[in-house]
RNA sequence: GCUGGAAUAGCUCAGCUGGUAGAGCAACGGUCUUGUAAACCGUAGGUCCUCAGUUCGAUUCUGAGUUUCAGCUCCA
């Protein structure tokens, strides 16, 4: 049992609390900066978070060399032992008080605060912080801590403000836990699809192309050709038809589409619009130009649902600063759609969408690590977006009805929306924790009125369709980078750039590993024939690198049976199996992956 | 874009305060013709990211740029 002190002064005691000793910890943090780097430093805010805690500094400039004196520091203070204090202010004393101690940070929260607000202090030692607490009473309590990083932070998140330094690090009751905890990180590298993949030779960046634009070496290549067609002979099944979209368009057609007032920063353009007469851009999205599918002749009611796919690549200029692995990039490419619905069909549709999306999910076996996100606009940030406040009310409440009768179980987010329409973002984490949008579904009401996309109705009158934007798959190479780290890049079968190795004892048994590699590049397998080398066990090794699922080992037994020995991926061997006996074990295996 | 690191052989890295570079693995050639994790001998491989500047002399110091990493912000 710990002892606790909260913001009424009250002592109370309870289990270890992870989230409480984090904060306690943030504290002993800003103890130990101002003791250092003295009473120069300004505090900015130091909560627990996920899986630590940070606290943001101004004026410090620490390296990551220096986190190890300020751990020494911290280590010390706990070992005083300080016995944590509170007490409270009404807003005028506790502006008086952060003055005194020039904190300007904290005086600006202050300053914000409603008149009658009760404002808590916790005091251990010569340290004092405004703060909400509970805190632990004795520091001795917050057990085993390390700090990880010391990194540059907007103040309050906003890039107009200053940058602040902040100091990440994270804490556990036990030491164990600690460790355990480094261990994981260390070991999450090892399936960084940024590190894995470019060991694998899945893909490579080079200095001369550009940020952003990763070349798809082969096998990596291999893979997401594999995803494509899987996704275009699926779509296909469930009645998508295919379209062939430019790369690029006049201003003219973005200025339709409100991607010239809304999106003009993040696209590629070409030509200058101050000289030019014609100005060109590459797509930053397929929308439009599916939409002048639909156009090409009018539509009935009885055409719709209209379902549009392509695998489009897409071209977004982003910050420099933002570009990571496969995760973001200027160039990639995306299994888009679009479905032109009736406001009757919208509800079977997006569950049409939603149950193509889990079934894809569930073949890459990403289903249990994904979450949905209902994201939605920012009603102080009309700029961001087309349309008034009855519209985003609207369509809002439209997809959340959907998304309730479908029983999605997601959390809202507030100015995530596409600057056209609400999503439902598809969420997935990274190795490290970090989450991104795997796959988004939109619903667009305005897009239709803007291109003037119609459809005849039953009774004779123009209408415009409802238009769901989706993505299945989503961005082939973000998947790809979840896949990399999902798998450790241990590929199922289905997915995998080389299924199977062929490996000789030696020479003399060329001639038929040379038989049996057409005969399985014949039933479709990908395999590979490595005969340069003598050595078994060292092609043996060079096929567990490469994750290979099966190595076929012939030698002169085999070419007298005229049989393989095949070796799985747990090192089982099989002896005296013919090729034909082993394609129809590939195709049963390919066929339970794929969940048919 | 912002803050702070980094860039040396194909890969992983070493190279003290300025005197143009090394190791292990990989590659290539030869020997061996081998039944399951690195056989032996040999060879080659570098614009020390780029461009300027300081200097008798720069991989090393300074500046600008490029790429890259962590984080912030932005985003699929």
């Amino acid at each position: 049992m710990v002892k606790y002190i909260n913001n009424k002064g009250e002592i109370y005691e309870a289990e270890y609390d992870l989230q409480i000793a984090r904060h306690t910890s943030s504290h002993i943090l800003a103890q130990a900066i101002k003791r250092i780097y003295g009473s120069d430093i300004k505090l900015a805010i130091g909560p627990a978070i996920d899986n630590g805690f940070y606290y943001d500094f101004d004026g410090l400039n620490v390296k990551q060399e220096d986190l190890e004196n300020i751990e020494n520091e911290m280590k010390k203070i706990v070992k005083e032992n300080q016995k944590t204090s509170c007490y409270t202010l009404n807003k005028k004393e506790a502006i008086k008080l952060v003055t005194e101690m020039d904190e300007i940070y904290k005086k600006e929260m202050i300053e914000e605060m409603k008149e009658d607000e009760i404002i808590s202090f916790f005091a251990q030692g010569d340290f004092t912080d405004m703060c909400t607490g509970p805190h632990m009473l004795y520091l001795k309590s917050v057990g085993h801590f390390k700090l990880f990083t010391a990194t540059g932070a907007y103040w309050r998140g906003n890039e107009k403000n200053k940058m602040l330094t902040r100091i990440y690090g994270t804490c556990f009751e036990k030491k164990e836990e600690l460790e355990s905890e480094i261990l994981k990180k260390e070991e999450a590298k090892d399936k960084d699809h940024n590190k894995l993949g470019r060991e694998m030779e899945l893909f490579t960046t080079v200095d001369m192309i550009g940020q952003g634009l990763p070349i798809l070496l082969p096998k990596g290549a291999t893979i997401v050709q594999t995803l494509q067609r899987f996704v275009e002979d699926e779509e296909r099944k469930r009645g998508y038809l295919l379209t062939k979209t430019p790369f690029m368009a006049k201003s003219d057609l973005y200025k339709v589409s409100g991607h010239w007032d809304h999106y003009k920063e993040g696209m590629f353009i070409l030509g200058d619009e101050a000289k030019d007469k014609e100005v060109f851009a590459l797509r930053p999205m397929t929308c439009p130009f599916q939409f002048m599918a639909y156009k090409n002749r009018q539509r009935s009611y009885r055409d719709l649902p209209l379902r549009y796919n392509e695998t489009s690549t897409l071209f977004r200029n982003e910050d420099s600063g933002e570009m990571h692995g496969l995760i973001r990039v200027r160039q990639f490419t995306i299994s888009e759609g679009h479905l032109a619905v009736r406001l009757d069909q919208l509800e079977k549709e997006i569950a049409g969408v939603l149950d193509l999306i889990n079934y894809f999910m569930d073949v890459l076996g990403l289903k249990e690590d994904i979450s949905f996100r209902f994201s939605k606009w920012d009603p102080n940030d009309r700029a961001k977006y087309l349309g008034n406040e009855e519209d985003w009310e609207y369509s809002q409440s439209v997809l959340k009805s959907i998304l309730d009768d479908l029983k999605i179980n997601y959390v809202e987010a507030i100015g995530e929306a596409a600057f056209y329409g609400p999503k439902l973002d598809i969420q997935a984490k990274n190795v490290y924790g970090k989450e991104d949008t795997i796959i988004t579904v939109q619903v667009d009401f305005q897009l239709a009125h803007r291109f003037e996309m119609t459809y005849i109705d039953k009774d004779g009158s123009k209408k415009y369709p409802v238009v769901i934007h989706r993505t299945s798959i989503g961005c082939y190479e973000r998947t790809l980078a979840m896949l990399i780290e999902k798998y450790a890049g241990t590929f199922p079968l289905w997915l995998v750039p080389i299924q199977a190795k062929i490996l000789t004892i030696s020479e003399n048994e060329i001639e038929y590993a040379e038989e049996v590699k057409n005969k399985l590049l014949q039933a479709d397998f990908k395999v590979e024939l490595d005969s340069e080398d003598n050595k078994i066990g060292y092609k043996i090794r060079e096929a567990q690198l490469e994750k290979v699922p099966y190595m076929i080992v012939i030698g002169k037994n085999e070419v007298e049976n005229n049989t393989i020995t095949i070796r799985n991926r747990n090192g089982e061997d099989i002896k005296d199996i013919t090729v034909d006996e082993f394609i129809n074990m590939l195709n049963s295996q390919v066929k339970k992956e794929l969940l048919k």
